[in-house]
RNA sequence: GGCGCGAUAGCUCAGCCGGUUAGAGCGUAUGAUUCAUAAUCAUAAGGUCGGGAGUUCAAGUCUCCCUCGCGCUACCA
């Protein structure tokens, strides 16, 4: 093990509040692995930030007539005081609007630049020439290839989900004028990703770089290292670590031809780690750079699967070219969590909110928490359910946890008056861990080192839900060791071995309220103060636990005074799943009436610029028949036909694959646009573009002549 | 279309470099028990390991093909 931690969990957007999916997807897991370190008294920093710039967040800023600060500023409190209420005990939440951050992400382009790392490239972005402004992707509206939306972003559509780029988008409209945007060339500056690719694969392998062993790839996810070897197998290209935006860090203004430019989120983002630890350091007076440039330091990602490559790759050769840093040692990636049979979905409202689970489940973080841990997506997607969520709470936390820690307290009580018996170390009896096991003190007080063993290296190895598993075993072994000893029965005729019984009970239950301290933090002390226990220090309780057991030293001594039982957890009644059963299908119902609300409305686009009639006299347009068509191989949307115009025959090929299989559109009749400048596509040239009507919903139509035509006629 | 990951008991998931009758938790059934929030404990039933072919003395575990889910990514005049 290292030295010292430095665990990042990936910094929400602060365009929305938070919900059980990212909290199952990063921030939980983080929280306990650090939670976990702490209690063995690691040197651990925690950090996490508001994700605050981009387009998204000026577009929603412009949709709801305020300012992108307003935006920011609003969500980053949500989140800050959500986590803060779900126990994610970051050691700072910082936020990338900060001066700090600012200086810090344009003093790293400054040495990359200096460096010789990037390429400048000009591209083709759209622009809006009656703003005069670039647009970005988010910044351009229209239909969706994919599902017809007619109002899908630049960059994704929202109600399908699909990722696409401005020009997938079949009305491309600018969200800033309405007008139609023009491609445009614009400067950039590009990491030379390719230039990494080569200690990228063998430091992801083999985990070494630079003839060193940075880490040991069977401890990686298969599906991290299945993604990023993807991503090499097709050979990285350049990537743009600049924008044209309005809203974000500025590129350093002395770099030529900076101005407007803005940094990536590439860059931005992950930089906000740096910073935010920098920031923690000025608090409290440490060093900083000690967490990220020291060899000792072992630098971990939390983070949901879409975000494998840019942590695995992009960062890590951002992080190399700079120089001076380490890099990750592991980013245990989660995949994604469902809910109900469906995925989550800010846009649709599909989500349990972590805030307001907060305000309805008032002292029940831990339940949440507990849940999602159960649910955790780590090796494949997973499952919330709220009947799951009862269940798990009635079954598991009320019926096993908390009924165990209930009974002891209760006949401790009952028995010596809360006063922890002393106990006689050589007497036997039926120990829990299995039917018909003699348990003897000491012993079992060995068991309980090993459980704790176990559980902290399934942390270590990520693991989770085995981890909270084994935690869960000594609450059943507990539960059994009253049981088979029942001391009910025996405290009159066996006195001394029911005070061995009970006090080793007592240490199962003290063990707990130190093992559940990373997964249920509010429940550990409230256990504690059960216990009449001062509360777990995050600072290496459990390596002093650790020790004590190892010694055959009880946690709890004997004539200790207990302190009062109270429910830790309670049973959750229907009525409270059906009421957020309910609030779910209101949430269906509503978006299936937006749906049909928007049918009516159908959205003409707005008619082009008036042109001149020399300018439609430069278009020919003939009448032409379909010959053949076959599909173009490896194209989901192409056609390749065969076209008839009676002079000639030509290849064109057409984006109609989606609509019409090959044989049904053999012999229409087409029109065709028949002097448009040949382009190649999937490898072949396509010598015109065959022209069809399309609906609102993107469905395609051929036009044709209403009456059988000659082939290569003009059309005026 | 390409690539990656996944598909194992009713449910949620473990199964490392192939090796005895495939595991856990929850649920279910039966029995025991009553200190405890009708909680607990024991025992049992339940799987042709997505489908098909192959390699091997031996395959959930390796290879190939197919189906489904998820993610990344390409083409879209």
């Amino acid at each position: 093990m290292k030295k010292r931690y430095l665990v990042t969990a990936a910094l929400p957007y602060a365009n929305g509040p938070l919900h059980i999916g990212h909290l199952a997807g990063a921030y939980l897991p983080a929280d306990i692995y650090v939670r976990y370190l702490r209690l063995k008294g690691k040197d651990v920093v925690f950090v996490c930030g508001s994700d605050e710039h981009g387009a998204a967040i000026t577009v929603k800023a412009r949709k709801e007539g305020t300012t992108p600060r307003e935006i920011v500023d609003k969500y980053h409190t949500i989140l800050k005081d959500t986590f803060e209420k779900i126990g994610i005990a970051f050691d700072i939440y910082h936020r990338t609007s900060e001066p700090i951050h600012h200086a810090t992400s344009q003093d790293f382009f400054r040495k990359l630049y200096e460096k010789g790392e990037f390429i400048e490239e000009t591209t083709d972005q759209y622009y809006d020439e009656t703003v005069g402004q670039f647009l970005a992707d988010r910044y351009i509206v229209g239909t969706c290839p994919v599902c017809a939306n007619p109002d899908a972003y630049g960059d994704q559509c929202e109600k399908c989900g699909s990722t696409l780029s401005p020009t997938d988008l079949i009305h491309p409209k600018s969200m800033l004028s309405g007008s139609v945007p023009v491609k445009r060339p614009t400067k950039h500056w590009f990491l030379r990703l390719d230039q990494h690719e080569k200690w990228l694969r063998e430091w992801i392998n083999t985990g070494k770089a630079g003839g060193k062993t940075r880490h040991d790839p069977a401890n990686w996810k298969n599906h991290v290292l299945g993604q990023c070897n993807s991503w090499l197998d097709q050979g990285l290209q350049p990537r743009a670590m600049t924008r044209d935006l309005e809203w974000g860090v500025d590129v350093p203004p002395e770099i030529p031809g900076s101005e407007g430019k803005k940094l990536y989120v590439w860059l931005d983002a992950p930089i906000g780690y740096i910073s935010a630890t920098k920031q923690w350091a000025l608090d409290h007076g440490k060093n900083w750079e000690l967490y990220w440039k020291s060899e000792d330091t072992s630098l971990v990602h939390f983070i949901g699967k879409d975000n494998i490559v840019f942590h695995c790759l992009i960062f890590p050769a951002i992080l190399k070219a700079h120089g001076d840093f380490i890099l990750p040692v592991n980013v245990p990636a989660n995949q994604f969590l469902n809910l109900e049979g469906r995925k989550l979905s800010t846009s649709k409202n599909w989500a349990v909110w972590v805030h307001e689970y907060c305000a309805e489940f008032e002292g029940q973080e831990d339940v949440l928490r507990y849940n999602m841990i159960k649910k955790m997506p780590e090796q494949s997607d997973s499952e919330f359910t709220w009947k799951g969520f009862q269940e798990t709470n009635n079954n598991e936390l009320v019926n096993n946890l908390a009924n165990f820690v209930n009974r002891v307290l209760v006949l401790s009580h009952k028995f010596y008056g809360g006063i922890v018996p002393s106990v006689n170390t050589e007497l036997v009896f039926k120990s829990g861990w299995e039917p018909d096991k003699t348990g003897q003190y000491n012993e079992e007080l060995a068991i309980l080192h090993h459980k704790l063993e176990e559980m902290g290296t399934e942390i270590e190895h990520f693991n989770f839900r085995e981890a909270l598993r084994v935690v869960m075993e000594i609450s059943s072994a507990g539960n059994a060791l009253l049981q088979f000893n029942e001391p009910w029965k025996t405290v009159n005729t066996n006195a001394e071995t029911v005070q061995v019984v009970m006090n080793l009970a007592l240490q199962y239950v003290a063990v707990l309220s130190v093992a559940i301290r990373p997964f249920l933090p509010f429940s550990a002390d409230r256990l504690r103060n059960m216990l009449n226990l001062s509360p777990v220090r995050d600072n290496g309780d459990l390596l002093d636990l650790l020790n004590e057991l190892v010694e055959g030293n009880p946690v709890v001594q004997p004539n200790h005074a207990l302190g009062v039982s109270q429910h830790l957890f309670s049973r959750i009644p229907d009525e409270v799943i059906q009421r957020q059963i309910d609030k779910l299908a209101a949430t269906d119902s509503a978006n299936q009436n937006a749906d049909s609300n928007e049918q009516p409305s159908i959205q003409y686009t707005p008619v082009k610029e008036t042109i001149q009639y020399d300018d439609f006299a430069k278009i020919d347009i003939r009448t032409g028949t379909i010959l053949s068509a076959e599909k173009v191989e490896k194209s989901k949307k192409l056609l390749k036909l065969e076209v008839d115009l009676g002079f000639e025959t030509r290849t064109i090929l057409s984006g109609i694959a989606e609509h019409y299989p090959p044989e049904e559109v053999v012999g229409k009749q087409v029109i065709v646009l028949a002097n448009l400048a040949p382009r190649m596509m999937m490898g072949t040239e396509s010598q015109g573009m065959i022209l069809l009507a399309e609906n609102s919903e993107g469905k395609l139509s051929f036009v044709s002549p209403t009456e059988g035509w000659q082939n290569g006629m003009g059309v005026n």
